[in-house]
Order: C-alpha cells, then structure tokens, then sequence
RNA sequence: AGGCGCGUAGCUCAGGGGUAGAGCGCUACCUUGACACGGUAGAGGUCGGCGGUUCGAAACCGCCCGCGCCUACCA
C-alpha cells in the first residue's frame, strides 16, 4: 500500500541511479527509430545549479523524454564549457588564498593545476543536473577542452586562418585593466556613472590670450591628446581649423583639425582627440593622420610618454591630479555633474580601457551572411519568432570578433613566430616547424603565441565537435543538423549565432532546426536573481523541500513563451500539492482495486462515465502532444493539470465511487479497469514533467512495459469521443452544482441528507436520473430522489426550487430553511438572468447584427435568451409558490 | 536614439473577434474510509488610456501613458 504522501528523496535517487544503469538515456545510432538531437547548452566547469539552468535543463529534459516515448533515438548531448576567464580566476583566487599565485607557479604548472581543480570540483555541475532528473546520455559527456574538441578547434582555426576571415591586427581592443587581457565586445558591461564633465581651456598658439574650450568626463586622457576637433560648419571655430592648439601641462602642440564627428551640439562643440584610448577618436586619427600616444600600461597606470609628474599614476589618481593641476593653471573653465555610461568587464567588474595591442580577429562579417540567409529562408527558426529579429540585427551589424585573450587556461593559439616574426599557423608543433623550415630554408626555433582563444570559440564548434567531427563518425552523420536548441535570449550573440556561423562554414548546414528561447527566470517581484540583492532561490533547496517533480512542473508550467518567469516559493508548494493529490488519486486507484490487472478496452467502455473518461483521456493526450509539438509548455502543464485534478479527481473518481461498491459486478468490474486504464495513461502524459513521481506510481501500481522512462507515449486518435457520455455527465455535473450551491446558499448542513422531488421533467432528465441515482445520491447528498414528468400540484411546505435544464428540483426543507434567505436567493438568480437577457436583447435588437453576423452566432444567442427566459420563468414561479 | 516585450482578480499570470479564466491569497462551512499538501460553496475584474476598424473589441490597427529588457551612442 502507498504512503500517504508522496516522498521525493528517496524515490528521487533510486529511480536516477535505475534509469542511468538500465541504459534508458542512451541514444542508439545503429537503431532504425528517427532520431531526435538535442546539445545541452554546455555549463561552465565552475557552475553549480541556478533557476536559469534549472529551467533550461527542465524544458530540454521534457522534450528528450516526451520524444524517446513517440520512439525517436534521443541524443541529449552533455558537458561542460571551459570557460577560460571564469575558471581561471576561480583557481587564481584560491591560489591566492593559499598564498601563492599564478605567475609563481608558471604556465605549465598553472595549467596542471587548473586540470586538478577541475578534476576535482567540476563535476558538481553534472551531479547537480542529475538531481534535477535530466536524462541526458552522460556517456558521451564532453568538455571543451578534451582532445577531440580541441583538436577540432586547432583545425577550425587553421582552415580559417587559410581561408583569410581569421587574421591578425593591431587596433584598439577592450583591454581589462585587472584581468590583462582583450575582451570582445560581448563581454562588455555598460554602466550608468554619476560623474563629471570637465571644461578645459586649450590656448590657440599665436593667439595672444585665445583658447579653444573642450569638455571631456576623462580628464587625465587629455595626456595623450594630438588634435583638437572642430565640425567644418561650426561657426564658432572656424577661424581656428588649420592652427594649433597648446596642451596644457604637456606643452605639446596638437592640430585643431575639422571633422564631422565634432558635434556641436554636444559639449563645447569642440572635442579633444586621443586616439589610443578612445574608440571614436581612433578614427578620427585615422582620417586626420594623426600621431597615437598610448598613455597607459598594462594595468592602465601611466607610461613614460607622459610628463614626468604623472609617470606611474593609476588612472584614478592621475584623474585626481591632473584636474588639480588644471585648476591651478586657470585652465579649467568649469565642471558640470553628468550621468554617463562607462564600459565595465562583465567578469572582473573594473572599467576597461580601449587599448591598442595586437589581436587575432575573425571577420565575422563572412560568417554571418550565410547563417542569415538560413535563419531568413526558414532552414532554421526561432520559437518564439521575434527573436529572429533579435539574431538579425545583430549578425547584420556584426563587427570584427576578436578572438585572443591574455590568458593560460583555454585553447592556446596554434601559431608559432621565427625569429623575423613571420607566423605559421598549423595544428601541431611539427607541422609549424616544417612549415617555416620551407619558408627559411632550414630549420629555426619557434616560438608559441602565447594567448588563448575566446571560450565562445570553441562552443561554436559545439554541435558538430561533440559528435567526432572532424572525423566522419556515424553519429555525425546521424544526429547533425540537430533537431532543437533550448536556450535563453541572454546568449543568442555568445553562442546561437556563432554555433550559426561556425555550423554554416564547416559542415555546410545550419545546426538545428529550432532554436527555441526561453524567458529569464526572476524572484517574486521580477527583480533579476543576483548575490548581491540576496534574493537567489536556490533550486537545489527547493528541490528538497518540494521534489524535484514540483519543481519541474512549476517551471514548466510558468514557462510562457516570450514571458520572463516571476517564481514564488509558493507556486512550487502548490505545484507539490499537485504531486500529493495525483499521489492520492493513485493510492485510492490502489485502494479500490483498480489496477491494471483488470482489463479494460477503451474503445468498449459501456458505462457512460467510462464513455466520458475515455473521451477526456483522449483529448488530453491530443493537447498535450500539440502543445508539446509546438513548445507551448505551459499549455501542457496546465492541461494536464486541470484533467488530473478538476476531471479525473473532482469527478471521475467521485462518480466512480458509488459503482465500484455497488451491486453491479460487471459494471464495477468495468470501472476498476477503466480507472486504472486512464490512470496509466495520465502517468505517461505526465511523465516528460514529472518523471519521478510517475515512474514511482507505474511500478507501485504494476503496469506493465516499463520502466515508464521507455514505455510508448499514448496514441489515443482512434478513441471514440462518445457526445452523448459527455452531454451526460456534463448534466450531472450541472445538477450536482445546482444543488451543492443552493445548499451552501441556505446553509444547510453538509452532513442534512435530503428527500429532493424533480418536477416537470423531460425525458432525458428521467432517463438519466434513473442511470446515475447513486452517484448522484452521494454527490448531492440525498436522502430519496422521486423524478416526476409532472408539475406537483402543491409545493411542500418551505421547499427551495432550483432549475436544471426543464426540470425544477424541489427540495423540502422545513425545519431548516431560513424562508428570508431563499427569497433573497431567488430575487438574486432572477436578477442574474435579467441581465443576461438584457444584454442578448440589445444584440438581437440590433439589425446589423441580425443582418452581417453569422447564422450560428445569432442562432445561439436566440438559444441563450429563449433558455435563460425559461429559467427565470421557473424561479418567479418558485417565488410565487414561497410566499403562498 | 533604435528595437523587442509587457500592462487582464489583492498577488503571480494564462487566454484571445461573440458567456472573463487559472494558481496562490481571502471568506464561510466541512476532519465524509484516497488526499486538510484536502473537500464544498463564494466574494473579487468598466482586461492601462484615447481614438479607429467591425453587426460586435479585453482581443485587431493607430496614438498616448507606465514598466522591463536588448542594441548603439554619450565630449
């Protein structure tokens, strides 16, 4: 016998480990099924379990599920990302704390030490995943620094480089200060900063007493200042293009030159130049041919290229200085507060530099048409849509991608220099080494670029190096282009896009069919979850305290498309509660002997209840599968939610009761196997969301086929869909009501069993009664039931009237009805349908409507009116009968 | 500045040209042999505003207001 609630840890973990162990995650590339390909958005090594994964992971692990029972071979792709910045500040730091650090332990021994991080702590993410009940096929689990994919990379690099999109330039890159290292422009934080803008004036050489006023919010740049820029057209200025202009505390003499970028409606209209550390300016130097003076070191302190007093300042302090110096010259003419936005590094959170180095960069101009054109053309699509317009207005103001970092963990750069810096790029040593000694004749030492490649670089390459390419493995051929990416919107750029390009280049064919977005997940009152506001939910906890399943569901059941998920603890408990009652529908099914060991066709069902059971399973598989088919999760949920509670429990079972302890054998017989029939099915509907509970319940239960993990999703198209059953039960339904809520209305006590008379009933009404006396006795709560074609000559004494269909149902209730209460019952009901008359009234007196809406619109309006009228004719009559 | 999305019950949200929906919360009653993590019945809404299209708009279109996000720029 079941418990009476259901316990999630346990059941949890035994389940995992029998599914992993049974093979029921694996995919099966020699099998003959369609196959079905999802890669897992691979995690950092360093992550551990957030809402965001947590909602990812659910909804890739419902479709992986929901396909393996239609009978496709499911690939569900694993692994984990190297994540090169993330992981080796995660290592550096605890170095740190031990007291050493990276550059005492050297590159090599850096390395081997990351590697032993790894091994040891990087797991968590996986293990975290499993507890979630994802069914991914962990043999095949991959990182991106294994060697096959990094193989890959080196290949992919090579043939590029060859190809001319990945070249090599000097230009200004976004330089982290702290982390030493370019970033691309993805990885750039704009920051709104309260700050200032500084007004300076640059005497005019051979001007007696003449300056040229510029505003800046980056003072201590003005060091490394070579023009002054005015627009051509700008009055104020004009006189003065062609001078020069004095840089204070430098003494330099710099150009004012005239150049459109000068706006002057900003600032002074007059805009001072520094080509080394602005991106604008760098342009502007470009078309005046100005000098670039790179000012700040590594860490952006102060080189030598500046006055001696500021030699070695931070950039902070030097800002401190130079305005002070400024001030003390006469030269700042004022300073005005101003909000402005300041690039931040997504990872180190310091204020970066644009900084001119040499980096390696790919034109990713010439890998995004044809990853447009696949997206455009519908080779690929995004669910939901509007994210294509996301995809495109990006890909098609795609910049060059710089793709080195300054760092040791991740994919060093396979290109090696001689001694005159000529490079050769080649995907091993000894091919380089052959390489240059063609090139001179004999052999030369090489020396390794040291930098790495972007983590993204090799995420790219995810969805076909994962399956073996560059070898011609079977289950690329097999499972590549793959069927659906699960992904959030945050790194359609990061990863969607370049898994497009990469895909595009080097296999031929976009990556997958779908590529469907979900939403951000966010705590109660839709702030984002963060460490520093302390609002996280941690799914892990959640997980312990509600189940996995309830966890699942509510996801799944909150996953709205194009909607940002707002999670309350509460909706998880309520999401519990639904695993419990589902529990508990089970342990009654068990309770009352209906399990699966009673036969039941449902294309044979007698009962009219079993008629109607079968025709709501039916429907509910068919929503459910096209909600699934379309990735309207939410409408899944929610449809299996409502049959399970409000049909199956509310008043299946209900109904269901009176007949398995009646006197009908076979009718009760019928009933067990139909209970345990639709209960079955239920189990398998629900299992993609919540896998643990079911397959707990089916073996509970004793199907057979299982584990319901594997066990085939229901097709139930041929199921008769019996109108009549429905009709039917509907009835009941509505009688039941109209009873339980004219009870409620008069409180009357539950427990009162009362002698209730039908008048004035129809023939169906009669019929059905008869067949449903029982359910309806217990529904109801009924004492007799006497059914009556006729209008009872006199109304019992203190008898309340309510109507169903035709018939009115009189139910005497002498000694307990308040007679106040009824009146006011009844004047209430009559006013209801007033209205409603009214308001149909106003319709069908209308002509145009009459006239231009269709037939069958108006038809049921006529219907409506002529119902609600005879209705409401039946309760002034029960008013009239009260009062006599 | 451009783009996208959102505004429906106290809260969180579905829905979508012809009866206004769910969960949670709230109220009353009920420990009835599956389930109090439950049952029954209820209260609660001019569907952000203004126009337009339509026989009919909460839904479609336009404008406005408010909120959120993304991209770009900011001397």
């Amino acid at each position: 016998m079941l418990d009476k609630t259901f316990r999630p840890a346990e059941v949890e973990a035994r389940h995992y480990a029998l599914w992993e162990a049974s093979g029921a995650f694996d995919c099966h590339p020699d099998s003959n099924a369609e196959p079905f390909c999802i890669m897992m958005p691979p995690p950092n090594v360093t992550g551990s379990l957030h809402m965001g994964h947590a909602l990812n992971h659910t909804l890739q692990d419902v479709l992986a599920r929901f396909e393996r029972m239609r009978g496709r071979d499911v690939l569900w792709q694993p692994g984990t990302d190297h994540a090169g910045i993330a992981t080796q500040m995660v290592v550096e730091r605890s170095l740190a704390a031990e007291g050493g650090s990276r550059t005492a332990l050297g590159r090599a021994g850096f390395v081997e030490r990351v590697w032993a991080w790894k091994a040891e702590s990087g797991s968590t993410i996986t293990r975290q995943l499993r507890r979630l009940g994802a069914s991914a096929d962990w043999r095949r689990e991959r990182f991106t620094m294994d060697e096959g994919l990094s193989a890959a990379v080196r290949k992919v690099f090579v043939r590029l480089h060859k190809d001319g999109v990945i070249y090599r330039d000097k230009r200004l890159v976004n330089w982290d200060p702290k982390l030493q290292t370019a970033i691309s422009d993805l990885e750039v934080e704009q920051r709104e900063i309260k700050g200032h803008l500084w007004h300076i004036a640059y005497p005019v050489e051979g001007l007696e007493g003449a300056s040229i006023p510029v505003a800046t919010t980056r003072p201590e740049t003005m060091l490394g200042d070579t023009a002054v820029a005015v627009h051509p057209d700008d009055e104020r200025y004009r006189a003065l293009i062609g001078r020069h202009a004095i840089l204070p505390l430098v003494g330099r003499r710099i150009p004012i030159v005239a150049d459109p970028y000068a706006d002057p409606e900003t600032g002074s209209g007059a805009v001072k130049i520094t080509p080394a550390h602005d991106f604008n300016d760098f342009e502007v130097a470009r078309r005046h041919s100005l000098p670039l003076i790179n000012i700040f070191d590594p860490h952006a302190r102060l080189t030598d290229a500046v006055p001696q007093p500021y030699r070695g300042l931070d950039r902070f302090e030097a800002r401190q200085r130079v305005v002070a110096d400024l001030e003390a010259a006469g030269a700042l003419l004022k300073v005005e507060d101003q909000t402005h936005s300041v690039p931040f590094g997504d990872r180190s959170g310091v204020p970066l530099e644009p900084w001119l180095t040499d980096q390696w960069y790919a034109d990713a101009k010439r890998l995004a048409a044809p990853a447009i054109a696949a997206v455009e053309d519908g080779r690929t699509r995004f669910v939901p849509k509007q994210w294509e317009s996301t995809y495109f207005e990006w890909m098609r103001n795609i910049q060059p991608w710089c793709i080195s970092r300054q760092l040791w963990w991740g994919h060093q750069i396979p290109a090696w220099y001689g001694p005159d810096g000529a490079v050769f790029v080649e995907e091993s040593e000894a091919e380089a080494s052959a390489a240059a000694a063609r090139h001179y004749g004999r052999t030369v030492a090489l020396t390794r670029d040291p930098d790495v490649l972007d983590t993204w670089f090799s995420s790219a390459l995810w969805p076909f190096s994962t399956l073996g390419w560059p070898d011609r493995t079977k289950e690329l051929a097999r499972y590549y282009p793959t069927d659906v990416l699960v992904t959030g919107f945050d790194i359609i750029f990061f990863w969607v896009a370049r898994m497009m390009m990469m895909g595009m280049h080097f296999m031929g064919k976009a990556p997958f069919h779908t590529v469907y977005i979900h939403a951000l997940v966010r705590d109660e009152f839709g702030q984002k979850m963060s460490k520093s506001k302390g609002n996280i939910i941690d799914p892990l906890v959640l997980i312990e305290k509600y189940g996995a399943d309830a966890l699942r569901l509510t996801l799944v059941a909150m996953a709205a498309q194009g909607r940002d998920i707002k999670l309350a603890e509460a909706r998880v408990e309520g999401y519990r509660n639904f695993a419990t009652k589902l529990w508990n529908a089970a342990r009654f099914c068990q309770m009352n002997g209906c399990t699966p060991d009673h036969p039941f066709d449902p294309a044979e069902a007698g009962l009219t209840i079993n008629r109607w059971l079968v025709a709501g399973v039916r429907r509910l598989a068919e929503d459910a599968t096209d909600a699934l088919v379309t990735f309207r999760f939410n409408e899944a949920a929610g449809a299996l939610y409502h049959f399970v509670w409000h049909s199956f429990c509310d008043w299946y079972l209900e109904m269901a009761k009176p007949v398995l302890s009646g006197d009908d054998k076979a009718a009760a017989e019928e009933t067990r196997g139909a209970a345990a029939w639709a209960l079955g099915q239920i189990l398998h509907l629900l299992h993609p969301v919540m896998p643990f509970v079911t397959e707990e319940l089916f073996g509970a239960l004793g199907y057979a086929g299982g584990p319901l993990i594997t066990a085939p999703w229901p097709r139930l198209q041929h199921l008769p869909v019996d109108d009549a059953a429905v009709d039917e039960i509907d009835w009941i339904i509505r009688f039941v009501s109209t009873i339980r809520s004219a009870r409620s209305e008069l409180n009357v006590p539950p427990s009162a069993e009362l002698d209730l008379i039908v008048e004035n009933a129809g023939a169906a009404t009669q019929r059905r009664a008869a067949r449903h006396g029982p359910a309806l006795s217990l529904l109801a709560r009924l004492k007799t039931m006497e059914v009556t074609a006729d209008k009872l000559p006199t109304m019992p004494k203190g008898a309340v009237q309510v109507v169903v269909d035709e018939a009115t149902l009189v139910i005497p209730l002498a000694e307990i009805i308040d007679l106040d209460a009824e009146r006011r019952r009844l004047a209430r009901e009559i006013e209801k349908l007033e209205s409603e008359i009214g308001k149909i009234d106003r319709k069908l007196g209308n002509s145009d409507f009459l006239a231009k809406a269709p037939a069958e619109v108006v038809e049921d309006q006529r219907e409506r009116r002529a119902e609600a009228e005879r209705a409401q004719a039946k309760l002034r009559q029960a008013a009239a009968r009260l009062k006599a």
